[in-house]
DNA sequence: ATCCATTTGTGCGTATGTATG
DNA sequence: CCATACATACGCACAAATGGA
């Protein structure tokens, strides 16, 4: 028999994945549960620690607060149609227009600073680790929730032959199509996609409850003579999938068509 | 100030972070902490329950055991490699071939059964929830521990026009292959990617620590008549990534070989 | 096979702090 | 200012797992 905190947690989960609670509702105060199930409070305590670990509630303090079951509002990032493969308008107009189209009010914040780079991210762009680079940083965020964040990285030497890229502002243009213009077309990317648990930044960045994962989203562009650029997009797990669609686009079309 | 086990927690992480503490190491026992930072045994729990849950470190309780620093191995699934768009080889061999590329010792377990499908899956198939479908799941694991768990489904129909996908075993080809020699090619398929905690069936399949997240890759193919199948993929996080080369691939290449 | 020592796992009770309405 | 709810923290006890004597 498994102990009473797991079977505690059995049985709420089971309630909340099955609709019995329904989003934004409130759980059983812990009081209320320490005498329904006779246990202790700490006992309580382990039980909704592993709910909210799973991202299914999370814990509002204050006397209207309480243990609440979360959204699970679902986003869709279509990645190999952004920007790929002569679609080449900008990607954060394709970001908003995404959203839009799934019925949410997108909004973005814009930073852009010099910066070393990782190691990790210089070797992806065949540049020394910890040589400086034009970072340009982008939140997003979806019904003012913060829902992404995006790093992306140009090596120095790119930034100095295409200056804007410091600018401090959005790029309207978007930067891809910028620097196709000045003769850093991007006719390849490398994306690379991981799950893992979130760094305190990215905690702190987009307001993630405790035991939200976040999907790692890494793109390299290159142009035919060299990679330009690598981006690192933290998604907020739960909030956000990614979609790549491989082959013959028509082929899916007409199936979505024919329903 | 941050509470008493939030600063215990970030003084471990920083020395895990900085290789202070290595992979496989001991973190200094729960009632050395206790001494160390004059706190409750409680406290030291909250604080390390961090720490699982980060995925930093597992626990082992027992003469020997501990609270270990986790191991980070990285293993790469290139998702539009395999069986895309020309090169119809098994998914399977695949990615044999990919795990034995990077060091490691593959291994698989395959089950097959008639299941009923979900509906959110039986929306992509363009059949009714809850119809019958043929389920051939397939555990992989890389020396010896299990690292990602493959459902694919596919329609009852489908599967009495190719009875070999009803067989307990490998199939030697690949389904990917059978299927293409029967006349349901998939020139198209539409991938679907996101971070989850893991369901309490995936932590025990995948012998998953606490804190570990997913990451849940769907992929639907396409015949050009109707999709075919539909493969859930769960990766435990940490221990994988997705690739995606999106255009030119040559473009890629040459800048690798430049290297 | 038994017993013991060590370490984490589970559970109890209590007290005080903090956030919110 | 109060009432309610969760947040942090202390202390204690016994169980379970593991490895060694």
């Amino acid at each position: 028999m498994p102990p009473k905190y797991r079977q505690i947690a059995a049985e709420l989960r089971d309630r909340i994945i099955s609709g019995h609670f329904a989003t934004g509702d409130r759980l059983p105060t812990e009081q209320r549960l320490m005498d329904d199930y006779g246990v202790s409070r700490n006992t309580v305590r382990l039980a909704t620690a592993l709910l909210v670990n799973e991202g299914l509630i999370e814990r509002v303090p204050g006397r209207l607060g309480g243990m609440l079951v979360r959204a699970q509002l679902m986003l869709t990032y279509h990645a190999s149609r952004a920007e790929m493969p002569h679609g080449l308008w900008p990607e954060s107009d394709a970001w908003f227009g995404e959203v839009q189209a799934q019925g949410y009010q997108p909004s973005q914040r814009f930073e852009m600073r010099i910066a070393e780079l990782p190691a990790e991210l210089a070797e992806r762009l065949g540049v020394e680790a910890d040589s400086p680079a034009g970072l340009r940083r982008c939140i997003r965020m979806v019904n003012g929730q913060p829902s992404s964040l995006q790093d992306t990285w140009y090596p120095m030497d790119l930034c100095e032959q295409v200056p804007e890229l410091l600018s401090p502002r959005d790029i309207p243009q978007g930067t891809t199509r910028l620097l196709a213009e000045r003769g850093f077309p991007q006719p390849a990317v490398e994306d690379d996609l991981v799950a893992m648990m979130p760094a305190p930044e990215h905690v702190q960045l987009l307001n993630l409850a405790a035991g939200t994962p976040v999907l790692a989203f890494t793109r390299t562009g290159f142009a035919p003579s060299r990679p330009v650029r690598v981006s690192v997009t933290i998604f907020a797990g739960h909030l956000n999938r990614v979609v790549y669609t491989l082959g013959d686009a028509d082929v899916i079309a007409r199936h979505r068509d024919g329903q």
